[in-house]
DNA sequence: GTCTATAGCCGGATAGAC
DNA sequence: GTCTATCCGGCTATAGAC
């Protein structure tokens, strides 16, 4: 329901209509449609977390990394997953219960994600630079700020999603940077750092 | 009252009763809450791009276009009026109308914001590699699904646009590359491109 | 232009028969 | 567990007095 109509369109009797079921019966079985939203919420989640998290895990460097976003970004976000989430959070930003059930959910995609983070960082110039947590974050916010736009902006000429690999990219340089570019990265953090504080 | 209570909670009479005025009143000054929602998005749009574009146009190279981003993300961010656009967003990804709407608005910010990424790119390594309005329209839905996330997973130990900060970082070195970085960057990218396709 | 009053619809939720 | 029937509230929108 939320694919097609989203969070506005969404109801206890709408679910009941696509479901042919009694509208009555979603109060007896979750008892209310907050009830609903949550369980169904928990379980797509945890669903599609099962699904990708094994290949999440088997990454070890930038490059994989980019190919698991690539595929993920095919079956997912083509088949409005992503938007549906993103419905979710915006709808989460006004309603507290539903910001905690939502919350849990992301926590179940960035667990997996940011280890994989941890993994590509180490070993490099950035790894006592940026913090997996964050970067892992950020990058999953920008995948679902992309799908928003996408809906809204008319597509442009190349799929958003390869300015996002484009971008990887530079980061891929600057993984493998001899001690030149090593040396400009960290006095480029650095100073950021000591300007925003 | 969208910052307030969100789309569920905007209604005819929420907006009245919040304007001190009568519920019926919206309705003759513009027709449906379609209408009001419509012109409201298009003027505070337009306001607040007015604000901001001669900063946008001062903007000469990424050092400055960080600088305008982070006090874009200090004034707006933090009044909410990010998570507004996030919430327009994500209501017109299911609403044909609204979507035109917002998508206008949207053009609104992209335009200078595009002018902007192509007078950075210009010159560089990238100039040839990244489209301006690709890479303008990535950057802008990342600091949208920052602020989306940030309103639902627990803030960090630091602001997550510092990340957005510290991932601009690597871009400028990307951009103020030596001969070998160049022909590094180069090649990552036409390859990311090819097995696009 | 602004008000009251109200029509008409759709939503969540419950009572109670089966 | 599943159904019908229904209450009640909030919503958009309009009619009509002033």
């Amino acid at each position: 329901m939320i694919r097609t109509a989203g969070f506005a369109g969404l109801s206890a009797r709408s679910v009941a209509g696509v479901a042919g079921v009694n509208q009555a019966l979603i109060f007896y079985h979750f008892g209310s449609m907050e009830g609903l939203v949550a369980q169904s919420c928990r379980e797509a989640t945890a669903e599609r977390v099962a699904l990708w998290a094994p290949e999440l895990d088997g990454v070890e460097d930038l490059q994989s990394l980019v190919d698991v976003a690539r595929r993920l970004h095919e079956k997912e976000a083509v088949a409005g997953n992503v938007t549906v989430l993103a419905q979710a959070l915006a709808a989460a930003q006004a309603d507290e219960k539903l910001a905690v059930v939502v919350g849990q959910a992301l926590e179940l995609w960035l667990e997996p994600l940011e280890a994989a983070a941890r993994r590509v960082l180490r070993g490099t110039v950035l790894e006592d630079l940026l913090s997996p947590a964050d970067v892992s974050r950020t990058v999953a916010a920008a995948f679902v700020g992309v799908e928003l736009f996408e809906g809204v902006v008319g597509r442009q000429d190349r799929d958003a999603f390869e300015v996002l690999e484009g971008m990887a990219a530079l980061g891929a340089v600057a993984l493998e940077a001899g001690p030149v570019t090593k040396a400009a990265i960290r006095r480029r953090l650095r100073g950021n750092r000591r300007r925003a504080t």
